[in-house]
DNA sequence: TTGTAAGCGTTATCAG
DNA sequence: CTGATAACGCTTACAA
């Protein structure tokens, strides 16, 4: 591995001139830039990344952290966030918060790695925050109360209460709702409208009708199964999210049930696959890509030493298609 | 920001002894360690990891490249990767290759950012490979002749043979293939592939029925737009991937031609939405998950000093649905 | 325009 | 067991 010592040994000049030369500040003569730049082209010269970090006090670089790089939900955050980062010249690494305090996650919120951080994860608690030290942190699915901490809100409670009134408009009064982690304030928030809306038009919720999943698919099978178990079936299914509802899908499908016409269901997020089954899912849309390009805009705003306030809003809306009847 | 000299002060001890405290290294006493690491726990002490990575010679991490980090495709591939990394207690970091020479992914390269690299990404060129000094490079779509440099490849070819094999036997004659990028080897092998089914039955290939795309659902329905435009309709659309196949769909839709009844489609890599478009798509799958898993593991084998082979070849399949008749 | 030298925060090699 | 101290490769005052 060549350095630039050895440039500047081959060159016969200082290594100060070398790396003028090779960050291109206007300090060296043409001439023996030339030179310089041909050598280290030679030598194949590249730069070692950590000592420069080291050195400088930015990174340009920002991270996100997300549960699992491979989910499909992220997919469209992911795109926002891209997109923004990279118009503006800096580099976007991504990482997974897959083993809580052990992931690399956590490694890069505390290691000063980054000139800041998006966090889209559940695992990642407010303690973890709090103790990582990171500056601008951007959060997209939590709140907390700290000052170097932006918080991006999508009105779940909102969301929740549209789709369930949706359900109600329908004719349901018999309505489950299927969760997701208790330690999700997205599904906090869910179950909070859920329960407002009924409690709006006077439906007595059901402890039976409330199950658990973890927003995962298979979880909505067993949630499904387990609401299939219990002698009196709900007529509708609210879903915390998509992928929950995809399961409850199968799972309704192999007791033979049809969907809408046996039961109805209505999901949370509007992932890719939701306008793709059969029947196509009505769902309450998360605004994925605004909330990666939001997050993304305002670190860097931040970064560059503007105001921004510490929460900002966005609003889900209603996608209707062919699961409710 | 606290550092070990910190801790060193606060402790009265010497900054080497808090390293050897902070790194759980068995060369100081029960009663300072406890000390110190109290103490950093404290002063909220982690430890600068650009600086670590500079004075060791290992970082402990992996990166992934891939194309963009938001694309339906890789998200298979980089669970894959993702399990095995984070089982073998590596970090896996993910950047993208949007900007070619300008991205982060190429930094990442160059840098020595990470013990090791897989790349899958088709604007990482040949040279920038050569190029980036990085030592142990998994490759993903193309062949380097290089010894750091370990090839994963899918057998092409041989799975556009069999899906125009089965465009073939299902009587059709006048068969379309819509072309990804030029540069993109797994492209030009597929073209092969079809190239070679023709010829074994005898058919004749029509230059006029082979259009260009790049591997996007706009570019997918461009292709067909044009195909379209033809007087002539070939009978059955080979596309070169799904996604430019989903965008077929919608062009042919718009022209009021069904699927597969009045042109048959088949696609290539089976991504998630290929079984939920209506109808579902017939395509060749790609083993993405095992593409992932597999590099990874040849990866960390190759840091630990173990040899392995120069290339490896998957096989793909061919997934019958409903999409051909 | 170029060179000297002082760090950045760690880790690791020596001595004590 | 503990402490000096020299790197690691780079950037950046400051001096020449």
């Amino acid at each position: 591995m060549t350095t630039i010592k050895d440039i500047a040994k081959k060159a016969g000049v200082s290594i100060s001139t070398v790396s003028y030369a090779l960050n291109g500040i206007d300090k060296v003569s043409p001439k023996t830039r030339d030179r310089i730049l041909k050598i280290a082209k030679e030598l194949q010269y590249s730069k070692h990344g950590p000592a420069s970090d080291l050195r400088r006090k930015e990174t340009n670089k920002i991270v996100l952290i997300v549960d699992d790089l491979s989910g499909p939900f992220y997919s469209e955050v992911i795109k926002g966030v891209q997109d923004v980062v990279t118009n503006h010249d800096y580099d976007l690494v991504a990482c997974n918060s897959l083993r809580g305090k052990d992931s690399t996650a956590f490694k890069y919120l505390t290691e000063r790695r980054s000139d800041g951080c998006i966090v889209f994860a559940h695992n990642i608690t407010e303690e973890m925050i709090q103790a990582s030290g990171q500056d601008p942190i951007i959060l997209l699915d939590k709140q907390v109360e700290d000052d170097t901490v932006v918080s991006i809100r999508v009105d779940n409670k909102k969301g929740a209460m549209d789709a369930t009134n949706y359900l109600i408009k329908h004719g349901h009064q018999k309505i489950a709702y299927v969760s997701g982690p208790q330690n999700s304030l997205d599904n906090q928030l869910r179950y909070k409208g859920y329960c407002q809306a009924l409690e709006d038009h006077g439906i007595k919720l059901e402890p039976k009708w409330v199950v658990n999943g973890d927003f995962t698919t298979k979880s909505g099978i067993h949630a499904t199964n387990l609401l299939l178990a219990q002698e009196d079936l709900p007529t509708a299914i609210f879903y915390g999210n998509d992928e929950m509802a995809l399961g409850g899908m199968k799972a309704l499908e192999r007791h033979s049930l049809s969907i809408p016409e046996d039961v109805s269901i209505i999901g949370f997020d509007d992932i890719i696959e939701a306008k793709y089954v059969k029947p196509d899912l009505t769902t309450i849309r998360q605004p994925k890509y605004e909330m990666g390009s939001l997050a993304a805009h305002l670190l860097i705003r931040i970064i560059n030493g503007e105001e921004v306030n510490n929460m900002y809003s966005l609003q889900t809306e209603l996608i209707i298609r062919n699961s409710v009847i």
